[in-house]
DNA sequence: CGCCAACTTGATGGCTGTCAAGTCAGGTGG
DNA sequence: CCACCTGACTTGACAGCCATCAAGTTGGCG
């Protein structure tokens, strides 16, 4: 699960979303206020400036749309500047499965590195923004700045451990639990990004929450519907009001049982 | 899934677990049959000389212990030299689940990057041999050397892949097809090594084998059964054979469903 | 030889998937 | 402005798969 991070930005209540004002096209590592969560963290000025070289694109992706597909070839790693994006792989038979959910400061890609094709789509659930960073300038760059080569390790090992976190949820945890850790971990998430911790929107549908939890969309419903039932989430559509964070917690470590 | 890597070995058939004698203590990567699946691969004989200096430990592990713990300090990547590993993680409640079985030739010790402390066990399911490589020196030299940089992101991509794999596993395949895609990933693993791709035996228990795909003991018992029955597969306790490889695929890819 | 862990097999039950019918919210066009 | 349409969501009834519980079997080891 992600770690903590400091957020430099005054937390905006309940607008998780709300998309920036887009003056500064030329917004640069240095100035986003996403650097202590995404690449940039620990580099000082000088090294950022360096980062800063690397990304030639930023491109706005509209929701509905890919970032990249499987098969393509793998030349960049995305970092998300706004928005919010889903990954999902395809088994020959058509059957897919949400491997991840993925918002602002966050890296999207490294799943290409190894075969040199891209694994999975990367899917826009809203209009988003995305830096370029192109790979192969990402490795001299991090043979030249330690900080930038240690942080990048770092990323890709918090990937590997939220995915084994995946893996016990899908392997041993019944309905209710993944659905409490599912919306602790987006609370843990958004509060990280300074907003509520409490209180925001969904940007996918029951059927991809279903989809990355390994459930059908009917019982992400009713799952839903007894938290509220429980007095423990107030569910509007796709808005969430946690109401009793320490009782989603008590159900995820199962002490009720 | 792990590529298909070319193997110097002539195979020697259905051992895959012997231990080889081990006159040659001082073993290091260049003379090292392993060097093509593990960390050297791509480096050049001086390249490889000066990644040997890291390597100051070979430890042996017997069967039942620890590499490493959770919440020990992350100091080393491992690699396997000779044997079989699985590392698993605890829930607060006691619940473990078996998040990955490992072979010679593999890296343990990644999830540790990103807090460095580790975060899962690593127990050998038999008596190994393990080379350790202090990640501190690993990423200094892979400033200096950029295969050794470019392959070590390609094995913890590869590791993030594998992870997703499991993911579409847990997330939406039922029982028999769980099974032989655990047996297909082993065949496909011990066939890189030189041995034989349809008879192998289990180092693990049936209880962690179900652990692993998200089942019960029982239910994989009865599914090795089933296959037995079908023609797919002879077992003998942890001894498999595999009859009918493209059956196995058939039902993986859910071709009969 | 006897013990024990690992494994197999059977009977039963509960959880979650499936199928079906309806509700809700947002968007479009008359 | 409202009627309609559509996709997303909710809720109910039922069924099937896998977990659970239980009893027995096998093989390795002291």
């Amino acid at each position: 699960m992600p770690p903590k991070m400091a957020v430099k930005e005054a937390p905006a209540r309940d607008a998780p979303f709300s998309v920036a004002p887009f003056a500064v096209i030329k917004a640069a590592c240095s100035n986003c206020n996403l650097r202590e969560l995404c690449l940039p963290f620990g580099l000082s000025n000088d090294e950022m400036t360096h980062l800063d070289a690397l990304i030639s694109v930023r491109k706005r992706i509209k929701r509905g749309d890919s970032l990249y597909r499987v098969g393509e070839p793998f030349e960049y790693i995305y970092a998300i500047r706004s928005g919010f994006f889903k990954t999902d792989v395809l088994l020959e038979d058509g059957r897919d499965q949400v491997t991840g959910f993925q918002m602002a400061g966050e890296l999207l890609g490294l799943d290409g590195i190894c075969t040199e094709r891209h694994t999975c789509n990367a899917v826009a659930l809203e209009d988003s923004e995305v830096c370029h960073i192109p790979f192969f300038r990402l490795e001299n760059l991090s043979r030249e700045i330690q900080a930038l080569q240690h942080h990048f390790h770092k990323i890709m090992s918090r990937e590997i451990v939220r995915d084994h976190g995946v893996m016990t949820l899908l392997g041993m945890m019944c309905v209710e639990e993944r659905i409490a850790a599912f919306l602790l971990n987006l609370s843990q998430r958004f509060t990280a990004r300074g907003f509520s911790p409490a209180e925001f929107n969904l940007r996918m549908t029951r059927e991809e929450i279903g989809s990355y939890l390994g459930l059908k969309l009917e019982t992400v419903s009713r799952a839903f519907s007894r938290f509220q039932e429980e007095g423990l989430i107030a569910v509007q559509q796709r808005h969430i009001h946690i109401l009793d964070i320490p009782g989603l917690k008590e159900i995820m470590a199962r002490r009720n049982h």
